[in-house]
Formats: C-alpha cells, structure tokens, sequence
DNA sequence: TCCATAAATTCGGCCAACCCGAACTTTATA
DNA sequence: TATAAAGTTCGGGTTGGCCGAATTTATGGA
C-alpha cells in the first residue's frame, strides 16, 4: 500500500483494516464469507466483528454484517482539514454543467493524487464511485497541474517515491520529460492528458491555490477522446478552467 | 458505545481505533502526545501508526501524525448505500434558506439517529461539524419523525436497547408517553422538538420514504427558543416541511 | 413436525505477537 | 559542541489473538 513500510506492525490491527476494506467491495458480508475470502477461520473474523461492531464501525443486521455511518464523521473531519473542500464542490458541479464532461477536484496527500469530489450528475450512471481513490500525479491532467505548482524539489522527492509507472503508452514515464512538461503547465496555466492514465481519455487541468498561497487542489475535466474537437479541447475548455479557477480562488480566500 | 457488546473482543484493533479517534480530536498529534492521552507507551503507539500509516489511513508529516484522505471513500460508499443521499443534501440547503434555521438530513442506523448532511452555510460559523454524530432518536425532531413511520414492534426493540434517557427536562422519558406522541406525529405528519434536546432550542421535523416505501430519514430545522414565533413555527414551518418532503420524494422515486 | 444440514457463536488452550522498557538515533536548543 | 527531548528500534516476557472443536441457532426439506 505504501512505500515507507518495513518496521513493526500490529498485525491484528491489519487484519481488522482488511475485514472493513473486505466489507466494502462485498458490500456487506455474513462471517464464512468473509472468512473463506480472507483465508482465515470463522471465528476469529467473529472477534474482530464483534470489535468493530463494539466500537460502532460497522453494523450487523441478521447475520450480514456492514460498514456503518461511523465514517461519515472521520470523513467530514478529513474533508475539512483541507480549507478548500465545500467551494471545489460546487464549482466542480458547474465545470462538468459548462463543459458537459465528467469534472473532478483533487488534492495532493502523500505524494499522490486524491479524488476529493466527482461530479454525478443527476443521472448517476457512469459514477463507479471514485472520491477517496488515490492515483499517480504524473499520469493526469489534474495531478500533473498541481506538480507544476509544487517545489521542484518537493516533485523530485515525489517521483523518487512512487516512481513513474506507465499506465497507457503515453504515460510520462521519464523524469526530465516530466519537469519540461511541467514548465509548460505552469506557463500555460493548464495541464494536458493525452490518452496517458486510460486509453480513449483525455482531460484538461487547473491547479488552484489556497488561501495559504500554496497550490491547494486541481479541477479537471475528462472526455472521450474521439468526443472532443481539438479546438474544443486546446481553446475552450482551458478558458473555461481558468475561468473556474479564478473564481474558486476569489471566493475561497472570502470565507 | 454499543449496547450488544459482551464477547471476546480484539484489544489491538480497540487500540488502533483510539488512536484514530484521538488523532481526530486533537486534529494530528504527536507519538508522545498520543501516548500521555491514551496511556501508553510510545513504542507501542509507534507501532499503531507504523501499521495505520502503511495501510494508508494515516500520514506523517514530520514528526505530526494526521488521519488521511481514506476515510472518504469509506464514507462515500456507505453514504451511496443510502439510496437518498444526494437529493437530501440540496433538499437540506434548499430548507435552511426558506426557514432561515440550521436544517439537517438524518437517517436511522442501529436504534439511532445519525446526521447525514447539515447544512453550513456560506459563513460556516456555528456549524460546529456534527455529520456522523449519533442521538438518541425520541429526544429530536427528526428522530420522532423517523420513529412515527417505523412499527410500533421495532420502536419498542429501539427503546428496549437505548432506553429513554433524559437530556433536559422536556425529553419524553416514558414509553407510554412516546408512543402517543409518535401517534400524534404521524397524523400531523410533521414532529416537533420542544426544547427535549437541548434547552432553549426548538426543532421541526418530517420523515421521507425511500423507494422501498420504508422511511429513509428525516429532514429537521432548528432555532433558538426566542427566535421564533408560535405561529411561524406551528404553521409555516410545517407547511415548508412538508412541501419538502413531497417534492424529495418525488424526486428520489424517479432516479 | 421433525430431522438434517449449514452457519453462527462460544470456549479451551497453544504460542505468535503485542506491549513495555531499555538502548539507540535523530532533532532542537543554548 | 553539549545537553535534552523526542522519535525509533529491538529484546524478551506474557498477554491475548488465533485456531479447532463443541455448542447453539437458523434453514429447508420430507
């Protein structure tokens, strides 16, 4: 999971983690289930069930246990930690309305790209939920615009870190590409990406800052590639996303 | 924190689970901190955060430890599982502007209460963050709301399991009482809160039903006691209300 | 209705691993 | 540079996590 792992860890604490994590792609599980897919025995999953219900972390309804509302508060807490989060929402909602395309606000933690907000419309199809969902900064447009306003420095300790794994066969995958193409991004205001984390998509990105004066987040916007004119894409929609980010970073240093 | 506890249990995931629910009350801490508050040692507590970090619900940041990002996918997934949650957000806004009060969305889990989404304003001022707060559902608005549309067999279980404690000296404390209360709001259709949680604060609320025809939560306002006239709030409060709860319907029902 | 099957839960006991304390390393301050 | 304070590592004792077996509860035929 991370890079800095190595020393000691309470193993218990691990496998209750995995249970929860378990619990979530089931979308609620009965004791066997979730023992056969964690390789281990019913009743140790029980004990640990039972801890997390105990603490009220999860649920139990007949013989289907669920996560419980519980995260909602530690989630609204780590929301607003980041003196950014309630304005990006909003001004997420009107990017996608404006552009017509899927709109998200990340954040940088760690050394890798966060999906604070996703826009889902009033239709939620296409919406395979990703907020909380972390990703390589180097491999979108949204994550490349806010390495252009970090510290060169800061962006090499990253890189160092997590590398540059490939995704697509456009991925930046070489470090003096990436700080060229990073120049570019912080000249022109907005970050590309062609096809470089998912075949077939291309989005545009703008960083923003926060009232700290440091880069706060980034807006971007998605397509499908063969649905975009490349004027559309190169012209408009970077107008549109300073345009966004202006206005985000007016309002946010107000309140 | 739950009532059905009793069995084995596992002390490391207990330990774990501190250290998280500290870390967010003191918003990041220190080793050292966190082993005075929770008295124990800091090798141990070290330990924890080695394994919180590696699994990524935590981050270090020099020596200051901070939960992460994580927790929102956590809390977005079982937010969606709640089948009314977006529409009840802007529905909760929506209420907060007509009534000029603190307006809330709140769903049952477990015999209680939980807030949903409460609505902060432009001046987040006074909101001091109670998403994911548990209560105890006969002592608000809401939570009468809730209990007037569940079966009068499982109210019973509810308050067989939490009881009817007393938070001012307006709460219903007798079951007796409860039930006919709960009688009377579900011919109103709308609950009202007469200072039973807190003194000096009055609230109204109106439970919906999901697509499944079950009650899926309550939306509540609250005021201050002196800020609101009798008439304003037996009346107009109500009608407002109600005319939210239709229209969420309505709207949940066609998505 | 009763039996057979499966799943959940409880409980005894072994030994892995959690926890502490001590030693060591790093960082901050004078 | 020295001193202190905090973070981190590591050895070892013993607690308690884990498994397996026994018990209880739930399910579905016949």
């Amino acid at each position: 999971m991370n890079a800095n792992d190595g020393g000691r860890q309470v193993q218990a604490t691990l496998t209750s983690l995995e249970i929860v994590e378990t619990l979530r792609e089931l979308d609620g599980a009965r004791v066997t289930e979730l023992a056969d897919t964690l390789d281990l025995s019913p009743s140790t999953v029980h004990t640990h069930l039972a801890t997390l219900v105990s603490a009220d972390y999860v649920v139990k309804s007949g013989d289907i246990y669920h996560l419980s509302l519980q995260f909602l508060g530690l989630a609204d807490y780590v929301r607003n930690r980041r003196n950014a989060y309630r304005v990006a929402d909003s001004y997420t909602d009107q990017l996608a309305q404006e552009t017509e395309c899927r709109a998200v606000f990340v954040v940088e933690e760690n050394g890798r790209g966060v999906y604070m907000y996703t826009y889902s419309g009033k239709y939620a199809v296409w919406t395979y939920s990703t907020v909380g969902k972390r990703f390589h900064l180097h491999q979108t447009a949204a994550g490349k615009a806010i390495l252009s306003r970090l510290p060169r420095e800061r962006v090499n300790e990253i890189v160092d870190e997590w590398g540059l794994p490939a995704s697509t066969e456009n991925t930046i995958t070489d470090r003096e590409e990436l700080l060229a193409e990073l120049d570019a991004v912080a000249e022109r205001g907005v970050a590309f990406n062609d096809e470089e984390q998912l075949e077939g998509v291309k989005a545009a990105g703008v960083p923003v800052n926060g009232t700290d004066g440091r880069v706060a987040g980034a807006f971007s916007v998605a397509s499908p590639a063969n649905r975009m004119t490349e004027d559309r894409f190169e012209t408009e929609i970077p107008k549109i996303l300073l345009g966004v980010a202006n206005e985000f970073e007016l309002e946010n240093s107000m309140s």
